[in-house]
DNA sequence: ATCCATAAACGACATTCGTCGTCTATATGA
DNA sequence: TCATATAGACGACGAATGTCGTTTATGGAT
């Protein structure tokens, strides 16, 4: 009994897994992801343990929806889009992606030090950071002689953006994310102008 | 009976994990990598089980140390080093990670499409070039005031390294490696330089 | 050549995983 | 309201996982 597309207007598919989030998101404020099984989370969710692989193929699937639904989510809410070129917009872009990663920080060190816990909230971070910068670039689908297209731009961004935010928040003393927001910006923003930028970029010291 | 340190001299732990990574390797050429179960491993490897977690807490750890050990050893071999400041040292950063993605492409469309393969392969890959950058920026510390330090910008620029080959290699029609180098290095260039760069960023089009 | 530390082999264990078929409950549209 | 499609519950299964304790074999140092 697979789900049969992706139909998430089905009421019964959007509380099952919501409630399979919610265990999860639940169960990892007391332990690490990898010490969470597949019976506790279905467990707390009243769910049964073969519905669960209805929806997810495993619980690192579960984790990367949670995670991707989640930053979208907080997308949302702030209404951020970033409208193709860069002023502010990127700038809420990565201060939503500090913002995301200060609120997901588990309360003590029983923190997340398994092997696949943290690829994986990099990867569907990176992925919807990436989604947000293509949206910006979406007509001008140019691909000029030499020059990158969107696509190539949008990426390197997306994961600038979060390798230096993901530092950041792993460094001892965290310097105030807006301080942070502002030099991360600067790092990025030549990036996300390449498509016009000149190929040799002088700098003046 | 733990490995007790990382005693990496003595000889029977390197032919252990020698074996264990071959049979990984060799293994995936034919099936996907949540295909292969620890047993298969330890079979390929003529290794006991139990001794596979004496080295690895599971095989996503295999994995990790697999890909990042055969990156690092494609980087040594090459004589790679980045000596602070961009040259071509960033050149060959970049064209070693297009190579290495594309030697370890899997023979037909069999290929990778779990939940939880890219993530670590991707992290994997991304801390050794975070490796390599932040060596180049060893002795130059400095914490000046509101310029990002080295640790960020090596972040920032080895992820943006990464996702854009990364977004090349999965293209269709993929550009030359070479062609590529050269744009992505027109990306990172910039985050390089961003020690001693000025804030605002001016760029002719 | 001998001794000691330690890696690897081995067997066994409870637990978890992933999948299956069947039956019940619920949503949607006529 | 009723019919139908489909999601969820349930029980059961073989396989894989992760962890033991014990025994054997190997490397390095004296």
């Amino acid at each position: 009994m697979p789900i049969s597309d992706c139909d998430v207007r089905d009421p019964r598919i959007r509380r099952t897994r919501q409630l399979l989030q919610g265990a999860l998101k639940q169960l990892m404020e007391k332990k690490g992801f990898d010490e969470v099984s597949v019976q506790d989370i279905t467990e707390a969710a009243t769910v049964n343990r073969a519905t669960f692989y209805d929806h997810y193929t495993d619980k690192f699937a579960l984790l990367d929806a949670m995670v991707g639904g989640g930053f979208h989510k907080l997308l949302h809410e702030r209404a951020v889009r970033f409208d193709g070129s860069c002023p502010s917009a990127a700038s809420a872009v990565i201060l939503a992606t500090c913002d995301y990663l200060t609120q997901m920080e588990t309360g003590d060190g029983t923190c997340q030090r398994q092997s696949a816990f943290q690829p994986l909230v990099d990867a569907a971070i990176t992925r919807a950071i990436g989604r947000v910068l293509s949206d910006g670039f979406a007509g001008s689908e140019d691909g000029l002689k030499g020059k990158p297209d969107g696509k190539i731009i949008a990426a390197a961004a997306s994961w600038a953006i979060y390798g230096a935010v993901k530092e950041w928040f792993g460094s001892v003393n965290r310097v105030p994310a807006e301080e942070m927001v502002e030099m991360v910006l600067e790092l990025v923003l030549p990036v996300l102008s390449a498509r016009v930028g000149s190929s040799a970029v002088a700098l003046s010291s």
